[in-house]
DNA sequence: TATTGTTATACTCTATAACTATA
DNA sequence: TATAGTTATAGAGTATAACAATA
């Protein structure tokens, strides 16, 4: 077995150098936290979300969402609504700095995630596509055994 | 934007998922950290490296590599030895029980890595192979940007 | 003066679980 | 009794830099 192409570990490199070029963008000038940002993402995309949705669609779990949704809420970023159908929950809002901030972030984590995928043809990039579904399926299938 | 289909977090998911399911081999059952285990792996290869050098061949800054190899060492796994041309650096060496340790875990890490790899065809394989690759080169160029 | 490797320190992340409030 | 969300805590991992020995 050599290091160098065992798979988890390729993975491993990759996605570590990926998110120190996309975090240049979110953390380093912006003071945002990796956590924070797949938040802003995720409401900026879904405008009203609940803790649990925001947690699943981010892979979170329910602490990392609570303590990311804090810091943005004390930055005056996004709200937190009381829901009346079910007063356990919280419905998480952007507020319109939150947008704002989003907004200028986005094109240049765009722009980055262009200039990776710049190294791939289509087809490439469909068999990329597909590939990461089919092992992520797998990794969660590992995952569930132990 | 759409977080789900973001090149970047979609490789950070997936690869927290398959170092989930890779660690429960080497960590769970054999109490290695992710860098003693990078570290045995990579001296399984090469009988004999120099700090820096492992460090190259894992990707680990050389404080990392300093604690994880004392870890190794204080648990009988591998030694130091002076490197009599240059005095500043260590020679690291397996110990037969490292050696042994890594037989034992070679075989799992490996059948764990053949299961995710079975989702994808050879020429799915082949082309993940390129494009993890010519991902990590581009990544690296925006890394040494900033 | 530069390099190898170790150690110190503070900081961030993570994991577990206890806790409050609602259901 | 179970669930949503918060908070507390301890442990692990990370980053920076200071340091000793050698070149």
């Amino acid at each position: 077995m050599e290091l160098q192409t065992f798979l988890p570990y390729r993975l491993a490199v990759l996605a570590s150098a990926v998110s120190q070029s996309i975090s240049a963008v979110y953390a380093d000038r912006f003071a945002l936290s990796r956590d924070e940002w797949r938040i802003l993402a995720t409401l900026a995309e879904n405008p009203e979300m609940k803790t649990t949705e925001a947690a699943a669609h981010t892979t979170l779990d329910k602490m990392q969402v609570s303590r990311a949704v804090a810091s943005l809420e004390a930055r005056g970023l996004l709200e937190r609504e009381p829901d009346e159908s079910d007063r356990r929950n919280r419905i998480l809002k952007l507020l319109p700095a939150g947008r704002a901030l989003f907004r200028r972030i986005e094109p240049m984590a765009e722009a980055r995630e262009a200039f990776l995928l710049e190294a791939l043809d289509d087809e490439e990039r469909a068999v990329l596509d597909r590939a990461l579904d089919k092992l992520l399926a797998r990794a969660r299938q590992l995952e569930r055994q132990g």
